[in-house]
DNA sequence: CTGGCGAATGTAATCGGTTGCATTGAAGAT
DNA sequence: ATCTTCAATGCAACCGATTACATTCGCCAG
């Protein structure tokens, strides 16, 4: 038994024609006559041939492959929108490569921008060096986005929707709202903590600096929120609070929680993201929903729109919805 | 401005060397001298060359990828193995290609196991069709195997995990013990129904039909189980179950709890996997814990030892841990 | 009967590197 | 002084496809 895989000459041979014939009959059919393009499907059969990508790859200057840099590959957070971008991707032909940009130094995602490497990149970080990624292969963002960077965002409307959880929180009659925000200089922190202090000011509502915790979107950082915000005095700190992430959410109540307090009674919180679990713990948790699948679907399609040279350089806004579940209520 | 990526051809000009000294400067600096190094080097930094990946895998007939078969990108579940998979491949210079099985045809399944695609093969997903993947790429199988496969397996003992479930069950005096399964035919879940079993045979427990709930690892399923749990008789229904995902379980507890039981008081629940949040929601959740990142990055190992040529047909076996939270207690 | 045309196919260049083999020249051995 | 040996480098084949261009042949119009 041979183990060389069969080359398009084996093909050829076997039906007794050129190598051109034998692509031409694969790529383009119309372009032999019957009887060849029978023979060579003979030939191709029973050589069980397939074409190395490889060399096609090189003859093409195209790789078949689009790289989505994220920021950190373990955060659920991102599964849905790689899934999102895997359902298009998948289906038109290309290959998704997938890259943490904390295990990548700079010099490596340099590598992942060549053109040799993918045709096009999906950026889900937006603290990348926007240098590092000039003048090389199509790019789009999702989600998060770098602010020098020339590329096709597909995004939310973070401020609008840091309005939309605090004037739920409004509405329902909280006067002292706080607000946990994200990793400092991260893009998405900025339009949230910028849509809150908006939206509390156009609401005549204060938001002292006491009432602004730092956090960095992961759930310790939640945590750690709450336990500043238990030792403020109860008759002035916040009695809700508008959280940067449904994990951070998730460790404030539980914190709270194992401290007796009971939410929506003591505090309410609303999140943001509207990952997985968050309907189903308790209280299930009141947040701004992203549509996570189709920012991934949509910015893959944007970047297919690219590679096919129809630019169309403004950005997508997709839109959030506020799902309130049971984390907020009326302060007591 | 020239939009042409210079080439080897280009730097060997400018160098004044042949194509072949410029290569062999940037492969195997031992090779040139240290005048026509310097001068090489000085040309690609002038001319900001970079190689052609396409060229040099089609020349080294490799591809430097990895292609992870993951059946449902969109689970969360998978997003830490993900990451330990891209841990070790990203720093040994192989790109992490992802597909979603479910999106993915046979045929294109075939693709992926393509040496012209893909060195090597890591799946997570056993219900794929073993001759499909036969005598191509090297391959790995984590968490999940395909039975008809020899290839290398890097799991936990799923029995001995679910005996480790029940008897601390069993310890805590719980008499009537269910189980919510995984899907059927997932070997997952042969492996932990056969551990559940088995140790309450040992145990001396029963294991009524009644007390098997069928589920498919969502967290649907496990509300559903909870419904079949509550239509039953408080008297002979299982006074606690072990859930063969962490999701069920959570569905499980947020419809009991919305009948207004109390876990642990009114029934005790053991989940599997240690997911995320679940450490946080109401009660945290007690479950098995899987090492799932070791898992991934055990599992890259793995296949690249395959591919450096040592073989090592035998299965690794990962530790688990039974993580003991707030969900089980003594029954009333 | 011949030139023109188009369909079908072959020849060979090409994509952009890598590497076996040949060549050169200088140092060291005899 | 001649032979080896080895370091440094160039030449050209090669990886395996695709495709521009050339060629062949049959058919039809003039």
């Amino acid at each position: 038994m041979k183990h060389d895989r069969p080359k398009i000459s084996d093909v050829a041979r076997m039906a007794g024609v050129s190598t051109a014939t034998v692509s031409r009959t694969l790529s383009n059919p119309g372009l032999v006559s019957e009887d060849t393009r029978a023979a060579v499907q003979a030939a191709v059969e029973a050589t069980g041939y397939r074409p190395n990508l490889a060399a096609r790859n090189l003859r093409h200057r195209r790789t078949g492959g689009i790289v989505a840099l994220v920021p950190n590959l373990a955060n659920p957070f991102f599964s849905q929108i790689l899934s999102g971008i895997a359902s298009v991707l998948g289906p038109a032909g290309y290959n998704l490569l997938i890259a943490d940009t904390r295990v990548a130094g700079a010099e490596t995602l340099l590598d992942y921008a060549e053109p040799s490497r993918a045709d096009g990149l999906i950026i889900l970080d937006g603290t990348l060096p926007a240098d590092a990624l000039q003048g090389r292969v199509p790019v789009v963002e999702a989600c998060e986005w770098v602010p020098g960077l020339p590329a096709p965002r597909v995004k939310i409307d973070n401020r609008a929707a840091a309005g939309m959880a605090i004037n739920h929180l409004a509405d329902l009659g909280h006067q002292r709202i706080g607000h946990v925000a994200g990793p400092r200089g991260n893009v998405l922190t900025e339009a949230r903590l910028g849509g809150t202090q908006d939206t509390l000011r156009d609401r005549g509502l204060p938001f002292p600096a006491s009432a602004l915790y730092p956090g960095d979107f992961s759930l310790e950082s939640g945590r750690d929120a709450a336990m500043l915000w238990l030792a403020q005095s109860a008759d002035t700190r916040p009695t809700a609070l508008f959280l940067a992430s449904d994990a951070m959410a998730c460790g404030f109540i539980g914190e709270v929680q194992r401290h007796g307090l009971v939410v929506p009674r003591d505090v309410s919180v609303v999140g943001f993201d509207d990952i997985e679990l968050i309907a189903h713990i308790s209280p299930p948790l009141t947040t701004i929903r992203q549509p996570r699948t189709a920012l991934g679907r949509v910015a893959a399609e944007r970047l297919l729109a690219v590679l096919a040279g129809q630019i169309s350089p403004d950005d997508t806004i997709l839109p959030v919805e506020l799902v309130i579940r049971s984390s907020t209520a009326r302060p007591k």
